[in-house]
DNA sequence: CTAGCTTTGATATTATTTTTTCATAGTCAA
DNA sequence: TTGACTATGAAAAAATAATATCAAAGCTAG
């Protein structure tokens, strides 16, 4: 039987160690447990002892054991490489797995629903460090904004996230010049006072407002001069924004690869400056 | 250097021995190289004493390090074919496209990293109204905290974002009890201060945790009940949380699917206090 | 909170694997 | 044929890896 499926069967009675050892397995399988019991039990935090007590409950004779059913395994498998990956998840109608064949058709479809012409404008003014960029998003969409803006001010200067009260927006507002940028995510249950933020800020100061909403189009991409729209449903009882995610992602890599050098340094700089006891610099 | 490659370059100067294992070595490519020194030497009926010399002669530093490179080379072709893209080869062609091709890579192999029923027991957990939930994040990651804590609140009541300042952690600390649950992403740049907050929060109130985190896992996940570990690498200049987020995304939607009704009239009873013109609720 | 149970990793022990040593066998030129 | 050399494997030694033991920590039911 495959090593694979017996970390399946037996994951119901295992304990905690055991379970990080399951977890680090598989996260790099087969080839995690290539290495020798020492190694393994250092990069997972256990001990040698824990390891060879979980593959006997495995059952295999031991460590070595082990290991030379997953080279047979990998030479068995050697002509299909996908079923590496793929093909030998035993359990049907497993949730996780089916979840995810929905969440990859979205972002596909995210991609495709967005020129590359499109994508390139919305990085280059993004990326434009002579132009501020504010960002806001709805009450759930706003962790997407954050992302976003957590990340180009890793790139960038001149990053403001709104804060979710209105109260303190014009405070925002009145420095917004016609060059800004402001970002905003929208996605359905659309909140009204946004795109009430987007008007205002559009009649007073001009600027350049990015709407990132679904296929029915927030109110706020009315002043828009740039929308992303990607598609959220999931056929289940949430939206999903994977596909909103991934494109935010896809952004943000391209906007730093643009000016990588630059953007090195100021990580450099930043990393420089962080208050010790919250920061580990031994990155790995 | 490929090992193959190697015995190419020096097969005009090798003994008749070393001829011997050159021939097995080749026949059986790569895996005639994993068994021991011993059982090869018998194999080819050779000594262990000419293996060990003929991988030197090879340029290894000995046997396990010839043994780790080929189980390397393993490693590399083996990948699947959509993984063959995110090598370290630059994004070429359309970038969205091929970013998104990148991304479902990884989100596959986050899905395939975690059992069901390790899936499921997570769900419990954090589905279960009798437990409070504490979430927290680092410096980026916080972003997929707060996305799952806002979901989580409208599915059920007790769920507390944590705030960044650890000067407030304690606060809430106080107010956890051993059947509670704390949440923690953490990737990498892990972050001193959660790793701390964990190994306290356990040790004075035995809370529950549960961490996402990367395939190095975070020094928070030593105190960790459970550990949800997605491979994060994208080939590019960041890091993908888009593994991170599908999944996230799967278990909220299985948490609120188990109990529907509950939660369906949770969100009504919410909308229908919502500040009318669209106030968002504030999270912390 | 405590008693009794389970889990865990440090240490010690044992087993295994690899390399070194060294004597012998083989090769080839003179 | 001899002597100088290389190649080879048996055996010993060293290095490495895996498991058993055991005390302590953790957990759970009462």
């Amino acid at each position: 039987m495959q090593v694979r499926q017996r970390l399946e069967n037996l994951s119901s009675e295992l304990t905690a160690t055991e379970r990080k050892l399951c977890t680090a397995l598989l996260l790099d399988y087969p080839y995690a447990g290539l290495d020798t019991i020492q190694d393994l039990a250092k990069k997972t935090g256990t001990s040698p002892p824990s390891i060879s007590r979980f593959v006997t409950k495995l059952g295999f004779q031991g460590y070595q054991d082990f290991q030379r059913h997953l080279i047979d395994e990998i030479r068995q498998s050697n002509r299909s490489p996908l079923d590496l990956h793929v093909g030998d998840r035993p359990i049907q109608g497993d949730y996780l797995e089916d979840f995810v064949s929905r969440a990859v058709n979205l972002i596909s479809a995210s991609a495709s629903a967005i020129t590359s012409a499109q994508f390139e404008r919305v990085c280059d003014l993004l990326g434009d460090e002579k132009r501020n960029v504010y960002l806001i998003g709805g009450r759930i969409s706003d962790a997407i904004a954050l992302y976003v803006s957590r990340h180009l001010r890793q790139v960038r200067s001149g990053v403001f996230h709104l804060p979710a009260d209105p109260e303190i927006w014009p405070e925002y507002m009145l420095r917004m010049r016609s060059k800004d940028v402001l970002f905003m995510v929208d996605y359905r249950r659309y909140q009204r006072n946004l795109a009430e933020l987007a008007r205002r800020a559009k009649a007073q100061s001009g600027v350049q407002i990015v709407v990132l909403t679904d296929k029915w189009m927030s109110p706020a991409a009315n002043h828009a001069n740039e929308v992303f729209a990607t598609p959220i449903e999931s056929g289940t009882v949430w939206d999903s924004y994977s596909g909103a995610m991934v494109l935010m992602e896809a952004m943000l890599t391209r906007i730093a690869e643009t000016n990588w050098d630059k953007t090195r340094k100021r990580i450099e700089a930043w990393d420089s400056l962080r208050f010790d006891h919250g920061a580990r610099d031994d990155d790995q």
